[in-house]
DNA sequence: TATGAATGAGAGTTCATTCAT
DNA sequence: CATGAATGAACTCTCATTCAT
């Protein structure tokens, strides 16, 4: 967020005791759930509190700023969406490590599982925060590191750059998780093998094309 | 009560005489500036009579208001677009018709260009504009449209539902548009290609994959 | 596009406490000061609040826009004079009912404390008011109903319609008012009696005029 | 009007020509009907000159200001009533004068007709102006003349003061223009003849009341 | 005689944020 | 731990008025 920078931290988080604590996290949820519905600058503080029942100086005994709580936000689904592809490693299995490309579909199927069940955080990741592109950026040096690793095992042919098919797939992923993932057209497994296989074989049924 | 009698100042819209449209132009031009580059929140009326050397009043002699304005950049990228993809069909050449491959090729590369000499009003049209939703959608069906009529000269084998695989590209387009293309990274003519040969052929040597 | 989302800062009319209640009341006033004295458009909330010794926002905090106090103003007028009217209905003395025209007299003289113990709302309701032909129009109906009581005592003969009696005599209340009462030139009581008597009686001497 | 003065006249009135004479002339009428209208306040220059179909510069060639037109028409309003009062003494007839009732009920029937054919004007002299009041007390002193007179003829036994009959004539007056001859519900003759009589009479059938 | 184009000045309203309790 | 009450700072929009032609 480069929205009104303010300087450091305040000492308030305040959440020691347990309703504090919850209180707490009735703001976050309330806040992720008013940013991905109306986005950052329609989201009022008055808004937050009101849906976390609380009034609004109990926002700023949790939180230093609007933007504090949006950056905290971004901060959780950036971390989490890091930990859930650290996470995804297929563990070696009878002695044989598992194909570059059972990797990669087994991680876009635990990506996306954990964007389907933090649909408000996901939207505010992806697509409201002005960090969203940096967010993005780190997924496509993720995936570019993959398919690398693969073409390394000379299964890849393309001749197109590694980098910009990495971009080109997170396109893909950034869009799909919005208008077929988060709507429930289809399941996160589902839909990794789709991508996987469109992407790997292509659409054409002979090889000669373009 | 209801005092106001609104009615508008003058039937607004002059642009009658020369330095008439070319003030309107002047805005609408800082208006895409702005927009684009602060997003619609913080782009205030005063910053894009600023840029145009002129004053607020001035503004809403030429625009209803700072929504209107942007409404209207995004309804010219709307039909601006709609233009280019209707205007881009290949002629038969030789009596023979194109390929459907060939068509989308060039249908994106005209896509492309035009977004490459439009920078501002694609990013509001594509990312900023609530509406942006719809015009993605009909580029979805655009591009399913030609996908279709590909499949049906049985040139596509994939069981990948065709729908899927035009929300899949328009995602890349979408993504690689401002990552690729507006920073200039790689030309229209060779980001079409590039694209249409990693859906057609996949990234797999051989066709077993997955 | 549609991106305002309004819907109040927080629900408005808080008024809780005692203080806000104050301040609630203070701001009325004010209103109604600066209303009776200035006009409706002259009157600006920053003058308002500045005599009601508050900031802007804290307007807001109570009334929703200016209109609405203003309204708010004509409504206790109408509603408390009304009130004032239906009040003042004489008892029955010794067994026997008040005539008419006592009733008349009391009445008007009950109205005319209201009014000369709120001269701003007055003007207001009266005055400044685009309802306020609404309200005389309420006056004359409660008046005409009285003078048709009384004739059906026969003891009116006049030939002039009841109902454009009542009009006149509403136009020399909402006259009188303003020139004489709320001047303090003349008592509510001295007033009433007046009125009445010259609308009886009538200026001629002999009654053989006209 | 106090509204915003603004210090001596500037040297426009431009009006030699036909053509400007005739421009300005449907200014006054534009600007008229406008402020009866919408009062003062919600009229806008800019729709005064749409009704004139001239630009607003051309207003400002004309008149000095919105201020002025609107002075403009009250003192048209203003004078014209002062001639038409002036001119309705009725002439000595065979030898003998009228009597002041006779006089009371032509001079108003002159003023009623007056009216009648200036809705517009008399709405703004009227109810609109800030010196409403003015306008309206030299009428209350023409008309305390009149019943002096009469009283002075020893036809008025009435203890209640002329000043005070003629405040609550005023006040009948005032609102019986706007309810009754305005709509066209009665004739200036019968309005006249109705409030002299029942001033004069009063209602009762028996002269002992009150 | 008239107008297209422009503006200074200000009004109402909103919102994140804080004080006092 | 929580809130009722209040505000500074902005922002959008309007309108009478003028400049240049």
């Amino acid at each position: 967020m480069k929205r009104n920078r303010k300087g450091g931290y305040h000492t308030l988080a305040r959440e020691k005791g347990a309703k504090g604590k919850e209180s707490r996290l009735r703001l976050l949820h309330a806040a992720a759930k008013q940013f991905a519905t109306h986005g950052f600058y329609t989201t009022k503080v008055s808004s937050i509190v009101a849906e976390a029942k609380l009034s609004q100086p109990a926002f700023y005994l949790y939180f230093e700023s609007k933007d504090a709580v949006f950056e905290e936000l971004v901060e959780m689904f950036r971390s989490r969406l890091q930990a859930v592809i650290n996470d995804s490693q297929l563990p070696e299995q009878n002695g044989a490590k598992h194909s570059a490309l059972d990797q990669l579909c087994h991680t876009l199927q635990s990506m996306f599982e954990y964007f389907y069940s933090h649909p408000d955080l996901t939207r505010i990741g992806f697509y409201l925060s002005p960090d969203a592109n940096d967010i993005k950026l780190e997924l496509v040096q993720g995936i570019e590191k993959m398919l690398r690793h693969e073409q390394q095992n000379s299964n890849f042919a393309s001749d197109i750059p590694m980098n910009l098919v990495s971009e080109c797939l997170v396109g893909t992923i950034e869009r799909i998780v919005f208008t077929q993932l988060l709507p429930g057209q289809i399941t996160p497994e589902e839909l990794a093998v789709n991508i996987v296989r469109l992407y790997v074989s292509g659409l054409a049924r002979n090889q000669s094309k373009v």
